[in-house]
DNA sequence: GTAGCCTGAGAACGGCCGTTCCCGGGCACC
DNA sequence: GGTGCCCGGGAACGGCCGTTCTCAGGCTAC
């Protein structure tokens, strides 16, 4: 097997079983079954679970973000519409089947006493996302501590829906979103 | 040593311990050592880990509201300045030294997977706090939806303050917060 | 005083898990 | 066709952890 299809069957494998179950409770035997990539192999790409963690993390952001960005740019140019989509797009994502969190929220609670490399992942994801939010509130001529709140706002949702199931959090997230961006530019 | 004094030691040790350092890393020989409560004792008290889990989660549950209640009952009649002040509580709880994010959603993230009884106790906590806010908003003469967005706004608060520890989340927050007070009474 | 029960301390057990090691087999190259 | 190398499969290892067991010691009741 080519080493490269061998890396992104192992992160296919990694990111469904960390995602689904948490990490602690798969093993590296779950894994290798799963991938169908070999144990040897597996640590010759990641010498440690903890690397193979980072690296599931850091591939599904890049996915994240890609899908987020897109949900947003299918939006339209309309400022305040594509902020706002940033919420519809967290409606569709908390509807989707299997879904159960934020990976990042979940890893922290799961691994962040313990793994600082897992900690510093968790928090370099909700950095990118405040940024890329502090965009998107920048093109809308909308001061820039708005975009804290809304993360907030993103990060209860995902909390929230995470624990609860279902789409609720993502409509009342949007709401209060709109009600803030009103009572921004009134100001 | 009394049993109601054994029990007492326990939780404080586990609650110590479970808080500071995650349930997973933390062996019962840990909570043993922590609290000076042998062994068997544990185990008659609590026939399992999960349910010492429960049981700290419980504890926790109580004095955490009680705490809450208690700044709110001290901000004063006025209203709009009680719901405020869940936010200002907030924040004085995240510069607390030993400030490691909210236990559930901590516990929830590390077990929420695994065991259906910490789950369970997880939710019970978000629907309590949500009702409380419920409650103080009612009171205010304020839409019932606007707990919903309150809620959101502190859950994110937890989250973000967790991961990156300081109170500027909670400043956030309120500030969001009474945005959308006044946004809901001009309505 | 003695018999019996309860307790605490710590060892023991069973199982799991991350990581490494070994072996057999297939492939490339001479 | 043979030889050596690399790879996959899976066993092995070391350590940890939840849970149970053993045993010695002290307290209680007569």
């Amino acid at each position: 097997m080519d080493q490269d299809t061998a890396r992104t069957r192992l992160l296919d494998a990694a990111e469904q079983l960390f995602y689904g179950r948490g990490i602690q409770s798969v093993g590296m035997d779950d894994i290798r079954t799963a991938s169908g990539v070999s144990l040897k192999r597996v640590y010759q790409l990641y010498p440690a679970k903890d690397e193979l963690v980072a690296a599931y993390l850091d591939r599904r952001d890049e996915q994240w973000h890609a899908r987020l960005a897109g949900h947003v740019s299918a939006a339209g140019t309309d400022p305040v519409t594509r902020v706002l989509a940033v919420f519809d797009w967290l409606g569709s994502w908390f509807g989707e089947p299997g879904f159960r969190g934020c990976a990042w929220i979940n890893c922290y609670g799961e691994l962040g006493t313990v793994s600082p490399l897992v900690a510093r992942h968790a928090a370099a994801h909700k950095t990118r996302f405040r940024g890329y939010l502090a965009g998107l509130v920048t093109e809308a001529g909308l001061p820039a501590g708005l975009a804290d709140q809304l993360s907030l706002l993103a990060e209860g949702a995902m909390v929230t829906a995470g624990i609860f199931r279902g789409t609720a959090p993502a409509r009342d997230a949007r709401a209060a979103a709109q009600a803030l961006i009103e009572h921004a530019s009134e100001a």
